[in-house]
DNA sequence: TCCATATATCTGTTTTGGCGAATATATTAA
DNA sequence: TTAATATATTCGCCAAAACAGATATATGGA
């Protein structure tokens, strides 16, 4: 794990508490941590995604929205299509929560059937 | 970051998204990442956590069963006395996980904060 | 035994966030 | 402009979980 945010005593990166339970409240949820481990791929649009997971277009949308208000992905239009991706995290400590939360999600049964799908849906 | 839990292909922890939600549920609150932050001093009892918090004892008592239900700390009853203490991970990717959590509460104005009630308490 | 202390649980209320269904918006093509 | 597609938002409903306050339980000491 990288100590890098700790090395100054100057830039003291997540001082609020509700940054961390903004994020920890985005990943205590079932789809959304399954469209994290998705977008570990990289870039994906919505149709893929609700593609993919099998839920209805509206609750992917949903649970996207509140995954980029929670600074977890960020967004791009292309056209018709809206383009995910995981987001950049500018503090250091919340991008080490991320990467963990990311790397446990590798080892689920969920995410190993959903990006079975993803092959399938992009193809 | 360890990734001890990946040399092996035969051992899959965290198998269940479930295990996962359960985790970042009960990190999702502000109280209950309090207590975890003051625990990773060692163990506490009940009347020194809602003490250092400042929240009504009821409060820390329930926030204190929701995070032994998801097991991420467990408890000791000495005398009139129940004492908590973070839980030791079976699994290293949840361990993972936690850690980085713990890692980031550091960094938090509250958690200081609180750090220096629990001294005042104890003394 | 009786009392005080420490901790846990219950009650009633409010908020949050999940869902499906319907609808609204945005973009492209015809 | 109209139609079709992709995405987002709103509505009504329900379950989970938050809170404060009251009460219950458990332990130890007088």
């Amino acid at each position: 794990m990288s100590t890098a945010c700790c090395s100054s005593t100057l830039a003291l990166p997540v001082k609020h508490l509700a940054t961390l339970t903004t994020v920890f409240a985005a990943l205590a949820d079932p789809i959304r941590l399954r469209i994290l481990a998705l977008l570990k791929t990289g870039e994906i649009c919505v149709c893929h995604i609700h593609g993919s997971l099998d839920v209805p277009q509206p609750t992917a949308s949903r649970h996207l929205a509140y995954l980029r208000r929670a600074r977890l992905v960020d967004a791009r239009r292309d056209g018709r299509w809206m383009h995910y991706r995981l987001a950049d995290h500018a503090d250091p400590v919340v991008a080490a929560v991320v990467a963990s939360a990311l790397h446990a999600l590798t080892h689920t049964e969920a995410s190993a059937r959903d990006a079975k799908r993803l092959q399938k849906v992009i193809a």
